[in-house]
DNA sequence: TCTGGGGTCCTAGGACCC
DNA sequence: TCTGGGGTCCTAGGACCC
């Protein structure tokens, strides 16, 4: 930006101006962390079960490894290069991601926490050159203080600080910090940048775009976004909107009060009985039920999914039921008592099931709803009896080493559900006491 | 042989009502 | 049995994200 001091334009003071935080390849930089001698070598971050690959180092990106390969085809290739790999231990990420936000929280006003391993900073009213300076400040924070590097983005939209922040994370000249306001800059990385590329707009959408001849971002840009809106949707509109630099379109709910706790897996031993698929999915409920807890939300919502491997020749079945509850709860026993019953109705015997899951939605804050006329009300003390039992369960489960089951969980439940592979995860440096590293 | 998990938003279409 | 249109609400499924 220093080239562009001279520009008049950056003598004007904007309304409004995102930052994107994003943090480079987030789980490695987190493994790296406690282990400073990986620090060129290459590392990547498993899925569950050690299946594929879901974060790599530079050096394991220049070796061609894409996101998202199954590691049996790249057996060869990690031997060759002598490959780090280490099982997700997402625990240690979301620990780490927290003290980041916290962070950015203590030094700026406006922060929208997006995801794991990025954040949106509004600053209002500030010349250009302020919000540059700002970047540069928060990535040098972030850095010294927790460890993690960081890539800043600063333009008038979040998707344009998106694509911001991807030129400060690509452009070593750049040094990890983009504020893309010139026009004739913009233009320029419009051009370059395929439409499939910006944010909002996945495989499917940009194959029917380029179909009608719009191949790059620039070209969406210069679109007819009303014509595009009426044959394809309201957020592709938003989308160019943003591409054009207007802000307030791609607005984030300021409060975002979370709308479904989800917990699937895949089974790396696939399961056929009902039995073991009920007891796999009352594992799900039981962990869903008590993150629902902990978020002090109640759920009215149940769906539970099972399904066969899509990459298997054999024959295939999936299916999917819910079941509404009349009152929000967050009780155990009666979330796994609709899940048992659940997968009685969609079981089907005769097939090998790769994949199981529950979901629990239309989540509330407080039980408190409309009386329904036809429904008797639960006394206060049946509602509290069973928030008591279930702070119980809670705190015993938390305690290191009991484990309170129901019996719908099976007798074994790490034998199936929780049985997930994971040979090579790192100790739980932050947030296990027994497993904090002697730095000393 | 071995192929992730957890979210959000939007839309079409059905059910239901007047 | 014939015959309408318009509105709302809900849900399933698609598409996208990290």
């Amino acid at each position: 930006m220093a080239q562009s001091a001279h520009n008049p334009q950056h003598a004007v003071v904007l309304s409004k101006v995102y930052l994107l935080i994003d943090c480079n390849n987030f789980f490695v930089s987190c493994e790296r962390l406690f282990r400073p001698d990986l620090l060129k070598r290459p590392v990547l971050v498993l899925s569950n079960n050690d299946g594929c690959v879901i974060a790599r180092s530079p050096e394991v990106k220049a070796l061609g490894i894409k996101m998202g390969t199954p590691v049996f085809e790249i057996k060869d290739l990690l031997v060759r290069y002598r490959v780090v790999c280490f099982s997700s231990n997402f625990n240690l990420y979301l620990d780490i991601s927290n003290r980041i936000m916290r962070l950015l929280e203590s030094m700026v006003a406006e922060v929208l926490v997006y995801s794991v391993d990025e954040a949106f900073v509004v600053l209002r009213k500030v010349t250009p050159q302020e919000a540059f300076s700002q970047a540069c400040r928060l990535k040098k924070a972030v850095e010294r203080t927790i460890g993690i590097p960081v890539s800043i983005g600063v333009a008038t939209s979040k998707t344009l600080a998106k694509i911001a922040s991807h030129q400060a994370k690509t452009r070593p000249e750049l040094q990890g910090v983009y504020a893309l306001f010139d026009p004739a800059e913009q233009i320029h990385i419009l051009h370059q940048l395929p439409v499939g590329e910006i944010w909002g707009i996945g495989r499917r959408l940009s194959e029917k775009l380029q179909a009608l001849h719009i191949n790059s971002a620039a070209q969406l840009y210069t679109a007819d976004a009303t014509a595009l809106k009426q044959r394809f949707s309201i957020t592709l509109w938003r989308t160019i909107q943003e591409l054009r630099g207007n802000d307030e379109i791609k607005e984030l709910p300021p409060e975002h009060q979370q709308h479904s706790i989800m917990w699937s897996r895949s089974f790396r031993d696939k399961l056929h009985t009902k039995e073991d698929l009920s007891s796999a999915l009352c594992n799900f409920a039981a962990k869903a039920a008590q993150r629902l807890r902990e978020l002090k939300l109640y759920t009215r919502l149940v769906t539970i999914s099972i399904r066969t491997s899509y990459f298997t020749q054999d024959k295939q079945y999936h299916a999917a039921l819910s079941v509404s509850f009349d009152y929000p709860t967050s009780d155990s026993r009666i979330i796994l008592s609709a899940v048992t019953q659940l997968l009685s109705r969609i079981y089907r015997p005769g097939f090998a099931y790769a994949k199981a899951g529950i979901v629990l939605s239309d989540l509330t804050t407080t039980r408190t709803h409309q009386n329904d006329l036809f429904v008797p009300s639960l006394s206060r003390n049946d509602l509290l009896r069973s928030d008591n039992l279930m702070t119980l369960l809670d705190e015993l489960n938390t305690r290191s080493g009991a484990k309170v089951f129901f019996g719908a969980q099976g007798k074994a439940p790490q034998q199936t559900s929780a049985g997930s592979d994971k040979r090579l995860l790192s100790p739980e440096y932050t947030t296990n006491f027994k497993e904090v590293p002697d730095l000393f």
